[in-house]
DNA sequence: ACGAGAAGTGAGTAATTGCCCATGAGCGAG
DNA sequence: CTCGCTCATGGGCAATTACTCACTTCTCGT
């Protein structure tokens, strides 16, 4: 191959080996003579095109346990679509399974031919799933961000991830050039009136689907972990009767949201509404039970990816 | 898990199986012992779902479209070697790519303990190619030109690539002292008749690969340009259905060698047998579409080295 | 019921893959 | 120029996976 780029050129080997051991079938050893290295360099480039997730691997069958559990969930809660991807006992990730079956949701709007808004919210599960995307056209739709970009101290939020998706997506991104959470409803205010948010609020109420992180609470709470609410403030949040939030609207055991003044104070466009459009959840794992129970008993989401285990709390809660 | 379609239960058995070795990342032996069932039967359920394409792997990097193109063109028109390097949109060269992609080929040949008998044909490509060589001492091999090095007015023709090879690499070659095109088909027979030009044919019989270019026709064909051919005379071969030549072999849109008496005063060596040996021609853009089709439907070369834009061609052609 | 045939199972074994380590090439600092 | 560092390489070996075969179970037609 073409002797340029030589840093490039790992990773376009690694490419290469990868395709033929994984979509061509060829075994390390084939692939070594071909490219004419060591069996052993062979094995290097294809673990590396696994570890810098050149290669992306996704199962497309609805399992009966877990098409059983997401119908329940359907029918119990009232949701539009559910989706439930078998648990990992092992694993400690909060994403794995869940991005993977994400991008594939997020994929199946994308390629409506139909114009779409898609709404995005922000998390870390979230960002695994949009990591997942595989790069592709579509100037028909419009995806907007439904939370700020900005932290408190002024930097760029790092899991903000409507970047992400643009780096995959073509299509055009509406992010939002706001903090999380303004000093006062008031700041909100003026905020909210400044022309470019003025879009994205409004592609906001028209979005046809939303995808969302569902947070807990809690000292260990990513909201805090962050950097964008204090320690304090969490802790009066609780003790207010807070059990979760998706993308800053602080919301109750029941899934109502609370109407003290924090939630005047988020600044990020309203979710969705959940007769038009989709407001899909993502999240699993023991410490978001409660949040995503309240969420989907008030009704806060009408859809829901997550693993079986979450779903088998969410069936019995 | 309820008990209804006992057929799908196998399937859904092989999809969370291969979610678990695939997504997951687990063993097989973890899966049988999750799953409670013999690590051979978890091989089975794993292996099923990679078969009934539950799973679906996919390679994210732009070598990806390259490789699949050069395995449908392999397929499509029965290629021994194929070649797809990345188009790049922003070049009008006709080699950027090819000759890097050449020169990797040509040297692994050279490469070879075995010895070998190379032919090279002429043109711009497989001069980019060949310069592209790194020096190297290989007196195991033989390399023959296929073409005659000498014009229409008895200068040495520039494009004749031997020279450079020889150059850089160090092996015995044989250049073809004769004209690209005698007067007349029995000005060709004493041509060749001398023992010099014999011993080039009967080497170019026994060669085991052939690196030709593609060479279009038309007022602009390299074959014009480099005055080898007169524009009337060229005029009279598009009309007889010349769709494109190979080291001066005219060949009509199907890929046949024309049966005029133009090909009966070409003085180059036949092409080597596409049974025996490879014929791998360098080529791309737009202007050698017709004729790089024509050369591949017909088998007038079984290999192919080209960019992905030209691949494409090919492919809906 | 019964037998043929399809389908599944586990043992055993060959093939393939993953990983550790010693080696040597390449490179920048002194 | 040399030392020390990093990193890719290929050998060797253990772990893992794929395949074959003989045997059992189930199904279906008579």
């Amino acid at each position: 191959m073409a002797r340029r780029g030589e840093a490039n050129n790992r990773l376009d080997d690694a490419a290469r080996a990868g395709w033929l051991y994984y979509v061509a079938g060829r075994t390390q050893d084939e692939i070594a003579t071909v490219m004419g290295i060591s069996r052993q360099s062979a094995q290097r480039l294809v673990s590396l095109a696994m570890s810098e997730r050149l290669i992306k691997v996704r199962l497309d069958h609805p399992i009966a346990a877990c098409l059983e559990a997401a119908a329940g969930l359907r029918d119990r809660y009232g949701l539009k679509h559910v989706e439930v991807v078998p648990s990992d006992p092992g694993s400690t990730s909060t994403t794995v399974g869940i991005a993977e079956a994400g991008a594939a949701e997020i994929e199946r709007w994308l390629k409506l031919p139909e114009p779409q808004v898609l709404a995005i919210g922000t998390g870390r599960t979230l960002k695994a799933a949009v990591d997942q995307l595989p790069p592709m056209e579509c100037p028909q739709h419009r995806i907007v961000s439904l939370t700020g970009n900005i932290g408190l101290d002024g930097s760029a939020a790092y899991y903000n991830v409507i970047f992400s998706m643009a780096d995959a997506v073509k299509a055009r991104h509406f992010p939002m050039p706001l903090p999380v959470l303004a000093a006062s409803p008031e700041e909100r205010e003026v905020l909210h009136s400044q022309s470019l948010v003025q879009v994205a609020l409004k592609l906001g109420a028209e979005a046809n689907v939303a995808f969302v992180g569902v947070g807990e609470l809690g000292p260990d709470a990513p909201l805090c972990q962050d950097g964008f609410l204090a320690q304090d403030e969490m802790a009066g949040l609780t003790r207010a009767g807070a059990a979760g939030e998706i993308c800053g609207w602080m919301f109750d055991h029941d899934g109502v949201l609370l109407s003290g003044s924090f939630n005047e104070r988020v600044a990020s466009v309203p979710l969705p509404s959940r007769d038009k459009a989709s407001v899909i959840g993502l999240a699993k794992g023991r410490r978001k039970y409660e949040a995503l129970w309240a969420a989907v008993k008030g009704g806060i989401i009408n859809g829901l990816i997550t693993d079986e285990a979450t779903a088998r709390y969410l069936l019995n809660a």
